[in-house]
DNA sequence: GGGCTTAATGACTGCGAAGTCAAATCGAGA
DNA sequence: TCTCGATTTGACTTCGCAGTCATTAAGCCC
């Protein structure tokens, strides 16, 4: 056949019209809701959008209705290897709102420059920020009415909504189960300087550490072989439990401890891997799918609109599992095998 | 101050053209290479952009250019908790090649049916697949020229590039190791049965048993989960060596076969915990930054042209560790601690 | 059947930039 | 100083669709 179908390129609202018969105004009417378009007519225009394969153009329609129905996440590269769970909660409920989710891996300050003008020049719907933006963004945020919800951080703006995690009970909660199990001596093994979650984990547990004597704080990059490599310093402390500011390094000081046994050792973030037997970890969870809920919400996408300012924080879980038993971690066998339902997850930079 | 900068909403070019004291033509020409102004009107436009904070509008630019400068990334749900580094690399990728990377986490066929639908309404730059599609979605995109490439799976139509992992050396590498390790009986642990990769490792592993006798196929969910469930009913067959058709899976298995000394497991992906002690996991590693910078090459959206129907294979290698030395797994200690570096990684459905 | 409200309809404009084209400007060579 | 080619320049059109508005048709009550 040689009817327009065959063309290349898509077909366009005009080209509808004609084969239907109508006005171009009246086939758009017919794609979007709330207009009023006789029954006939309607089947008459969705005949032959679909003999056309005809489907509006979400870039043409977003330039006119100011809405591109398009989310940005922004996320360091280390959260989104670390974190692949954060990515795929965030990204479904950007669908279950309606919208698509634009990612931003940002390795370093020019990428983040790039992208926060990227996210200006596609005029996005909003941007969740798992990342400490510059005020500056937020202020042009502010002025062009973007929505923004930073993520695991507070806002020096009042423009931007924030999600964050309630942890302090948790941190308690940990504290007295390391006390419980006779720790008095602690090391804390907390990230990167420039991490705003790793001071805030730090400070959770400087408050929490009731009973407790934080011998040391050391540093580690968040990764599994940051904390591996750490591990032997760390034993030279002669500690009764080490604290970990995310699983990873957690992970990565439990395999460097095993010929030691008698270590409590904790993490946070509850990825899925600290619930595996080799590790058993003990660890904070956040509410990722609340949290990533939550962002998305504040937003304003779907229905309402974005009310600047607001701050959610929700509570995160203690999870007690083997690797601050009495006495310490189990030698590395099996230890408790439970379920290995995909946990909850974790937090970006 | 009350000058434009100030009002909601961004400037556009007629703003700047009016600050400047040019036309609107001369604006949209500073912004874009290969036109020419003059140097004093173009600094006078700079200035003015400057001072209201104006970039051009994307969104805009690309209805009349045709070219959105975003490129769609399919993949499983599955893949996208599994395989972070998968996602990363590509993105990486993706912003080398100056454009951005547009999530689409296919959860169902509900969902992949509204993301297709989304990528032509979008018009996207291109696709990059790491899902099997319908044939019709391929058809709409040569007739539209999307260009399209297929992670880790052959086209069934002429206009779609691939690329994959040609690892039949990786395979026979392996068979040959366990051999030589003194393998005779191997059970294969094999993915779900939609999965096209699957049936391609199960291939692979088939066609390499040389000196090896399959004793059993089995099949799990490409979870850490799943092969740790199917442990028990692997070992009840007596194998001399599980092969499983992705780490996830082999890491559950050795889990659950750490009670019985004398198996050798392999895994294949690579992912970076089949690297940590406890582990130590025999796996074939795909080149997953050669296979995302390929498929994005393809896409042609830097530089060239697409080029339909190309195919772009690369090696795969084996990575020989501890989970398949003399006599199998050694028992949960630590086995020969090496580098942690962030290892390639992995490959979707 | 007249006057009324309500629904349906199409011509037209605008979103914000890029591309087209012809006029204007500039320089260099004769 | 004049002419010819090359560079600048701005008016105008285009991309595809949604919204505005005035017009027409349809229902409805008395």
């Amino acid at each position: 056949m040689s009817d327009d179908s065959t063309r290349a390129g898509r077909a366009t609202s005009y080209d509808v019209a004609r084969l239907a018969g109508v006005s171009q105004s009246a086939v758009s009417r017919c794609f979007r809701d709330g207009a009023s378009v006789s029954p006939d007519k309607r089947a008459r225009v969705e005949a032959a959008a679909e003999r056309l394969g005809y489907a509006p153009n979400k870039i043409a329609r977003s330039l006119i209705t100011r809405r591109s129905h398009i989310i940005g996440l922004l996320v360091t590269e280390r959260t989104a290897r670390g974190y692949p769970d954060l990515l795929l909660e965030m990204d479904r409920a950007i669908q279950r709102s309606g919208n698509r989710m634009l990612l931003f891996t940002i390795a370093d300050d020019a990428a983040l420059a790039a992208a926060l003008a990227d996210i200006l020049a596609y005029s996005l719907d909003g941007v969740i920020a798992g990342i400490t933006v510059p005020l500056a963004f937020l202020e042009a945020c502010a002025r062009r009415r973007i929505p923004v919800v930073l993520y695991n951080r507070e806002s020096p703006h009042a423009w931007a909504c924030s999600v964050g995690c309630a942890d302090n009970a948790a941190w308690a909660g940990l504290a007295a189960h390391l006390v419980e199990a006779g720790c008095r001596r602690v090391v804390f093994l907390g990230g990167p300087a420039g991490s705003s979650v790793a001071q805030d984990r730090l400070r959770g547990m400087q408050r929490a550490a009731e009973g407790l004597e934080i011998i040391a704080i050391r540093h580690a990059d968040f990764t599994y072989a940051g904390g591996h490599r750490e591990a032997p310093a760390l034993l030279q402390l002669r500690p009764d439990a080490i604290v970990c500011a995310n699983d990873a390094m957690a992970l990565g000081v439990l395999d460097g401890c095993r010929a030691v046994p008698g270590i409590a050792i904790s993490g946070y973030d509850n990825v899925p891997e600290s619930a595996w037997p080799p590790y058993s970890l003990t660890t904070l969870a956040p509410p990722v799918a609340g949290l990533t809920k939550a962002a998305v919400a504040m937003l304003g996408a779907g229905d309402g609109g974005f009310v600047p300012g607001e701050r959610r924080l929700l509570r995160a879980t203690l999870m007690v599992r083997g690797s601050t038993a009495m006495g310490g971690l189990v030698g590395g066998g099996v230890v408790g095998a439970a379920g290995f339902e995909p946990t909850t997850l974790s937090p970006p930079d």
